[in-house]
DNA sequence: AGGGATCCCTGTACGC
DNA sequence: TGCGTACAGGGATCCC
């Protein structure tokens, strides 16, 4: 279980930047098996050779999505990877020539003999080639709510998406179409700041707890960035280094343990087969 | 259009 | 020790 959300797809770019690839692209190797399936992620499996020869370009990420440009030598359109980590989805930066780990599915090797590769054991991932005006205007990416940290993602704008529905606000706020990068642990947490139970049905949420719950959202998001992500079991950034935001988790993987505001026993429920930990007392 | 179920996949934990 | 099984969980897709 790695579970990079938001903070933690963040923090990947920013090492990926630090790393200031800029050597043009010697070769791409793509492992036979697939990742993510579907329509959306159907052409994935051409396009790997365009980037040989190419240069590194701008790390963005949106949502979950970590998005890299190669840009042409011969003034070509640029190309663009897309990836997603999924559920135990790792970028690693090695040597050329250095072992593949198990579940390698992508190894681009640069001229200056640095190597990044894609892992991943579950193959909840997913990996795409194409140029930025496609990935922004055929599926995937047009689907995705506002960015939370964004000032878009306001009070009024979860209001008025949350007035409808009768899903429990946990897992509205999984849902990538009204906001992108939150996850389980992170949604919980927020829910727990904001102090409002997971289950609740998304439509009783009143103005004032809308507010709260934005605010808590971009809080702890931010925190969790700066602390460089949350190593619950497994995530690392591309240089293996662990996170250092689970020291702030208040309710996610505590199940059954004492609430760090009341004492109460934090108590665990399933929403749509996942997990939600809260406390009885101080969330409403 | 919203909401629920289903499927994808393997490492880990646990019972026997 | 080893084997079988339940479980975890993001997101695409399908169906109502």
């Amino acid at each position: 279980m790695n579970l990079p959300e938001l903070p933690e797809v963040e923090t990947v770019c920013e090492v990926l930047r630090q790393a200031k690839f800029s050597a043009a692209v010697k070769g791409v190797w793509r492992s036979d098996f697939n990742l993510r399936i579907g329509k959306q992620w159907r052409r994935e499996q051409e396009g790997w050779e365009q980037i040989r020869g190419r240069r590194p370009q701008m790390i963005a990420r949106r949502g979950k999505y970590i998005l890299w440009s190669f840009a042409s030598t011969t003034g070509e359109e640029a190309l663009e990877l897309l990836l997603h980590l999924g559920m135990s989805g790792q970028i690693a930066l090695r040597r050329r020539g250095q072992d593949k780990a198990k579940h390698t599915h992508l190894s681009i090797d640069f001229e200056d003999e640095r190597r990044v590769d894609f892992v991943d054991p579950r193959r909840f991932g997913g990996l795409k080639v194409d140029s930025p005006e496609g990935h922004r205007r055929r599926g995937i990416l047009k689907t995705l709510g506002p960015e939370p940290l964004s000032r878009a993602f306001g009070a009024k704008y979860l209001q008025d998406k949350m007035c409808k529905r009768s899903r429990a606000i946990r897992d509205t706020l999984l849902d990538q179409r009204i906001v992108a990068g939150i996850g389980n642990i992170y949604a919980v947490e927020a829910l727990f700041a904001a102090k409002v139970r997971p289950q609740r049905p998304a439509q009783s949420l009143s103005a004032q707890e809308c507010e709260l719950l934005v605010k808590a959202i971009k809080a702890i998001l931010r925190r969790a960035i700066a602390k460089r992500g949350t190593t619950f079991r497994d995530y690392r950034d591309p240089e293996g280094s662990r996170g250092d935001n689970q020291s702030q988790l208040k309710v996610y993987g505590r199940g059954e343990q004492p609430c760090r505001r009341c004492g109460a026993e934090l108590k665990t429920l399933v929403l749509g087969g996942r997990s939600a930990v809260y406390c009885p007392v101080c969330q409403l």
